[in-house]
DNA sequence: GCATCAATGTTCGCTTTGCGAACGCTGTCA
DNA sequence: TGACAGCGTTCGCAAAGCGAACATTGATGC
């Protein structure tokens, strides 16, 4: 008696295995078994089984009980960032546009209810930095990038993906209502453009334009800096800047098959 | 009969679907199912479950009958790289120093006979670019920082290394022999440095230094240009700035457990 | 110091999964 | 048009791996 019709073309014991190597994408630096066990929602014997072999492909390393990711897993991203010519065609304009701007700029998209990072130039000079990478998962509900990304999809799919995500409170000044947030994402659909102030840390306002054309699945370009003297003159700069970033890119046709 | 005393502890199905996802580490952007198999030395049933696993975990697209993988992968690198604060401690002196020496700075480690790309600065300047980004395989042999990776072995282990590596011919200059480049390696490790010139690319010079202290698993730091009119001037300035940056790396200990 | 308890890591019998030979389908060449 | 080569897909049977049960570790009370 099989009431749940396994489909014969998954392999689960591979599917639970991608979910204990899954499970490092939080901000733990390792784990013990019984805590991916956890995690991952899975039985601690699997688990076990599921982290010795990924030890044994040496994505994993084992030091006592602690486990933790090698740099191995990079070669999994490097194969996507080389198969899209990122060297080539997403990271040069990120960066020239962002040494112009002098900020750090950030590509986006949506992915299980956050927002993934794609792309990050990487300029120096003294601002903060978040110490984000690509491949980073930050909130949806709270960011430039996240709204405008809700932003980018019809407005019912966006309500349904928002309702999925979870809405914590960052700052005093988080929107926690997704009614209200929703009419944020409206505006930005609107207008082409998304801003957020102190939403997601204090003192500090986002900025997000869209990459994608209208219709693919979405991608947008971002970039955050503290609140200055003048508020609206920044923004209209970052902004600007933003839009001919997006607009190279586009044109770059550097990510129309994402 | 079970001549091959397979390992309980090991989930077999999971390393063939992990084979099936590291296939796509090639240059190749999308592939059919018959030539995952093929490259994965599985089964093409094997390679399809798994294949298939992935689509539905959402690592892989599938269009037609090609597959390629989603930007998904790259969180898995995320949970890496975010681990260990490379965003905070590895790329911002990475790129301090790029923009110092106006030129592109990467960081890389051995992996499976092949260099590894940890993190490359990203500075925008009129150069050429391989297009190589973090997660990028180099080859070993005809590189400097696969050389300077070698020299942080100990010397028996480096010619193990190099024994299991391919040895291509990338250009006129490539050397061939084991043994002579073994014996540029040992020059390597002497001199704390490591020079390549049109090994790799006709016309290229390439420079790295170490980076983790001896002993310990390699990790060096290098950069590549066109040969200049005053090619020793070059070598000096950049070794220099190198130097700087492995210095500013292993002083925040920013590498030490990787 | 010893007993108690909770939480973690590991084993092994039973069931389920997934291996791969075999099949059908599609496009190509003579 | 028939033969063939390469591809994706199916299904009976062997073996892989699930998880209850068993060790092991380490914290807490007396």
């Amino acid at each position: 008696m099989t009431a749940a019709e396994q489909d014969r073309n998954i392999s689960s014991s591979f599917a639970k295995g991608l979910a204990v190597l899954a499970v490092f994408d939080a901000q733990t630096p390792s784990m013990t078994l019984a805590e991916i066990a956890r995690r991952s929602g899975q039985d601690r014997a699997t688990a076990r089984r599921g982290a010795l072999t990924l030890v044994q492909a040496g994505y994993l390393r084992q030091d006592g009980r602690m486990l933790s990711l090698t740099p191995r897993v990079l070669a999994l991203a490097g194969g996507f960032l080389q198969a899209n010519q990122f060297g080539r065609r997403v990271q040069p304009p990120l960066n020239r546009h962002a040494r112009q701007m002098e900020i750090e700029v950030t590509l986006a998209m949506l992915d299980q209810g956050r927002v993934l990072l794609l792309a990050q130039s990487t300029v120096d000079h003294g601002h903060i930095t978040y110490g984000f990478t690509a491949g980073s998962h930050i909130p949806l509900a709270h960011t430039s990038l996240g709204r405008m990304l809700l932003a980018g999809l019809p407005a019912d799919e966006a309500a349904a993906v928002l309702a999925e995500a979870d809405i914590p409170r960052h700052t005093g000044q988080s929107l926690t209502d997704p009614e209200a947030i929703l009419e944020r994402v409206a505006q930005a659909r609107e207008q082409g453009y998304c801003l957020t102030d102190s939403e997601f840390e204090g003192g500090i306002t986002g900025y997000a334009v869209p990459v994608s054309r209208p219709g693919r699945t979405p991608i947008v370009a971002g970039c955050s800096a503290p609140r200055g003297s003048q508020p609206e003159a920044d923004a209209e700069r970052l902004l600007r800047g933003l839009q001919l970033c997006a607009a190279e890119l586009r044109q770059a046709e550097a990510v129309d098959h994402l």
